[in-house]
DNA sequence: TCTTCAATACCATTTTCGTGGTAATAAATT
DNA sequence: AATTTATTACCACGAAAATGGTATTGAAGA
């Protein structure tokens, strides 16, 4: 079994301790150094470049999102896994759109640490079934009661609008008059309540 | 432990039997009945009403994702696990967009497939690591070489720009004159390579 | 030092969009 | 039978956006 390098970003010292104990004590795993503060991990993480970082959310100054933010871009193939407490739902998405590979809660026990950790390094992206469900779930398109109020056509014409198309392009697709289309896109506005293409895009998009 | 009631879609009658087998063998699951068509499961899942729904992919004329489709926003407590032999990229965000909580591959063995119906019973979303990190990924915004071409003061226009703020309106929230913002979306749109608002916050938002 | 780039600002022209009115037809509903 | 709704179409006006040119300033780089 490949060794796989680990790096720990925590500021409490006693988790630090235990997490780095984890890690020492298995096969499998090294553990190449620990961080306290973001701002350290954002010099020496580049510089060790481990496999996997665990990555506490809540630190100082920065917090484990802003480092993952600074990092990720720069090192792509650096996979971290965020450990917080608490399974808080704006965070969850924010530190993915941030870049994070995985999440994991803090009281996660040992074996099952390292288990995602090798889950993490192999491709996977692990994370409680509670928080998967909830990643299912922002792809759920949500269809809004404005959004219902939509006719058939109506409905058509607003995917057109959301690919950028000029009216005389959705009318061409359509077979229709510009002038037509230009009423159903008035309606549209209407029924969603808003005076612009971006605003009806984004209701849309859900958003 | 609950018992799980499960319906089965599935047009191939070998895969059929050999998933009915396998529900039906188990304590804890309870198979109410299987369909062979996403036409005869439109009819009959509402009034079976499972908690869960193995559904095959490719069906026949209507698919399985057209079928969750059609569901799903009239029973939303109907779980549904998508079944297939490959996982195509495609699909699997069709899917997940189309209202399902699951995606697993046919292959899976028996005891990995009866843990993911649990999971998914339980507020889970199973699917395979591979799966996982797709959708996980899914979440990253990805910046281009055109999104990085931008200017600090382009990418923050194009922010409003996203939000569907007219350029008079863009120019009071930054002190600017309404020219210079327009100026500034000139400049975005020729790195953008796009020439309409849309187009650029498409861009944007990674489409 | 010279050059390039980012940010600012102003101008002119054309195209597209947003608002709102009228109206015919067919389909669905009351 | 009467009414509403969806779809089609045309018109007119003003607002906003898109194209492209000029120009100044300051900062960063060659």
């Amino acid at each position: 079994m490949e060794q796989i390098t680990v790096c720990i970003v925590e500021d409490n010292y006693d988790i630090l301790q235990a997490l780095e104990q984890i890690i020492m004590m298995s096969d499998g795993y090294k553990l190449l150094g620990s961080f306290t503060s973001a701002e350290d991990a954002i010099v020496g993480l580049p510089i060790l470049h481990p496999n996997v970082v665990l990555m506490d959310i809540n630190l100082g100054k920065m917090n484990g999102i802003e480092c993952v933010k600074a990092i990720k871009p720069l090192h792509p193939e650096i996979l971290f896994m965020m450990c917080t407490v608490y399974e808080e739902d704006e965070k969850i998405f924010e530190a993915l759109a941030a870049g994070a590979n995985g999440y994991i809660l803090k009281k996660t026990a040992p074996a099952k640490m390292l288990e995602a950790i090798r889950e993490l390094y192999e491709g996977g992206a692990p994370m409680s079934s509670q928080i998967a469900r909830k990643v299912v779930n922002a792809f759920q398109k949500p269809h809004s009661a404005q959004i219902d109020s939509l006719s058939n056509r109506e409905a058509e014409i607003l995917e057109y609008l959301a690919k950028g198309l000029l009216y005389k392009e959705i009318a061409a697709h359509l077979n229709i008059a510009q002038e037509t289309v230009r009423k159903h896109v008035y309606h549209i506005y209407e029924k969603l309540h808003v005076n612009n293409r971006v605003e009806a895009v984004n209701k849309y998009f859900g958003r």
